[in-house]
DNA sequence: ACACGTTACGGCAACCGTAAGGATT
DNA sequence: AATCCTTACGGTTGCCGTAACGTGT
């Protein structure tokens, strides 16, 4: 069985092209670092180095695996940092579920006495933290499926039409689909979940709707729209206080209630009694 | 310093629940096992399990521990996998690269001596292998950026509009997109390799066109078109032999040359040496 | 001469099986 | 009494540093 202590050694060849600054760097005699690669070579059937006079050099084999290698000891690293701070590595999309989550979280904390380390960013940020193993369990404005994760949807979230509090609209009761494809919309550019949201459920006048792109959080629409540069489709509980304070308006939308499907995503394999299965229990209730 | 033999065991306890079952499954003596599980807990500086007389159960961070002590097992044998077998785990999007790539990969099974195990799947099926890794490269339509992977264009194929032999349009000169937005276009679902280069190369008209989706394969867009049921755009090098043999026509585009961007996706920490990487820089030269 | 990697050797800790202890049903 | 996990103990193995060796600069 090959052991996490060869390849360090190995990856420290590797790395600095020598048996004896290897084994300077990890405190350890060279005599110990050569034992360590023939060690690897003896498991694996293969050697890994060149010898040479001149020096050493990777072999292809060598090559291959030193991603392996560099892998595995990455993995005991994480795994040594995610099971001993006590907290659980969860994320959560900027633009969707902090507004309601924080409460929800600091909650977990208190009843369970567990911590939660929760990193904030956008969605694509947060499916590459979840892919590499840095965050455990997320909230998503959208999953597309992958291997050894399971997403399930936690709660739908209506949309708003927001609004500056000094637009026309406001004096209006009602705003159709044919008002909104005259105004500009901040936001909703493909691939971004509102995006995603608009496409599915306003149809075909999406494509006459002038978007407005570059708007990449929630936060930069909100001030966008009260600047006047626009309007925008937000969660309705991202812009309660917004509106409650007279800084934003909601103009009524015709014939159109929008939601947003969040989703919990986590590894597929994660027993129930982990913390990050614990935590999601409680979102999936309190939903 | 973990090591994979505790790891182990430990799993093997977690998926038995018991000490002695776990001991049988690996052969070991239940004393050393015993030995394992507390080894972990003496280097995390937690304990795993929760002892009762009546059984064994996770804690929360055992319950932490075990996806990363399947993660680095699994790693391992992957990692020997790739080393022993001098083959490199390749794979390539089957409605791309196969028709000019399959050349090429002989040529350098030839040249070098080295094995190349192909792949051949989906774009999303790819994207798992390559995360997960299953494959360490591969040739693609296209890739959204992900940390610690690297991609680099490859060649740039024209795509051509193909109908069947008997189709009207084989007797005209040229064709413009007002024609094509009044007939059925095979494939080109947004997601799919086709649909971007639909959308980004036709601009509003797609909104317009007819598409009849669910033909996820270049093979099954051929048969669909000769059958009848549409047209369609390819990548050009997949139907050369069937347009030569009269199975296929390509009558002209007016107005629009559309190309598809092929891309060579590999770790980012790949070494020069490393098989794949030779692999990957050949067919950079021969593209 | 100097630097480098390898090999030889010896002390020491780690590994693992056997056997015994404590607790529960 | 039977089952289970743990602890204690001893033989064996493996690990690692020191030292010597061969080779190239």
């Amino acid at each position: 069985m090959l052991s996490l202590g060869t390849l360090r050694s190995f990856i420290a060849v590797a790395e600095t092209g020598g048996i004896r600054p290897a084994a300077r760097r990890l405190g350890l005699s060279p005599a110990a670092v050569t034992d360590h690669v023939s060690q690897i070579e003896r498991e694996l059937g293969t050697t890994l180095l060149l010898r040479r006079p001149q020096g050493l050099h990777l072999l292809p084999s060598g090559a291959t695996l030193l991603p392996f290698a560099r892998t595995m000891l990455e993995t005991s690293a994480r795994a040594r940092e995610a099971v001993t701070s006590n907290g659980i590595a969860f994320a959560a999309s900027s633009n969707t579920g902090i507004y309601m989550l924080l409460p929800l979280l600091a909650a977990f904390e208190r009843e369970t006495g567990l911590r939660v380390d929760l990193w904030v960013g956008s969605n694509p940020e947060i499916r590459a933290r979840l892919l590499s193993g840095l965050s455990v369990c997320a909230v998503m404005e959208w999953w597309t499926p992958e291997t050894g994760f399971e997403a399930r949807p936690w709660r739908k979230e209506p949309l708003v039409l927001i609004t500056a509090p000094d637009h026309p609209w406001v004096r209006r009761e009602q705003i159709n689909l044919e008002d909104l494809a005259a105004e500009t919309v901040l936001g909703g550019e493909p691939g971004s979940g509102t995006g995603r949201i608009l496409r599915a459920g306003l149809g075909e006048i999406v494509e006459r709707l002038s978007l407005r792109t570059g708007f990449n959080s929630t936060e930069a629409v909100k001030q966008g729209v009260r600047a006047g540069l626009g309007v925008s489709l937000v969660l309705a509980s991202a812009v309660r206080e917004e509106i409650a304070a007279g800084m934003l308006a909601a103009p009524r939308l015709e014939d159109l209630s929008l939601s947003k499907t969040l989703w919990i995503v986590m590894l597929a394999d994660t027993p129930a009694e982990a913390p990050a299965a614990l935590l999601a229990g409680r979102l999936k209730t309190a939903g």
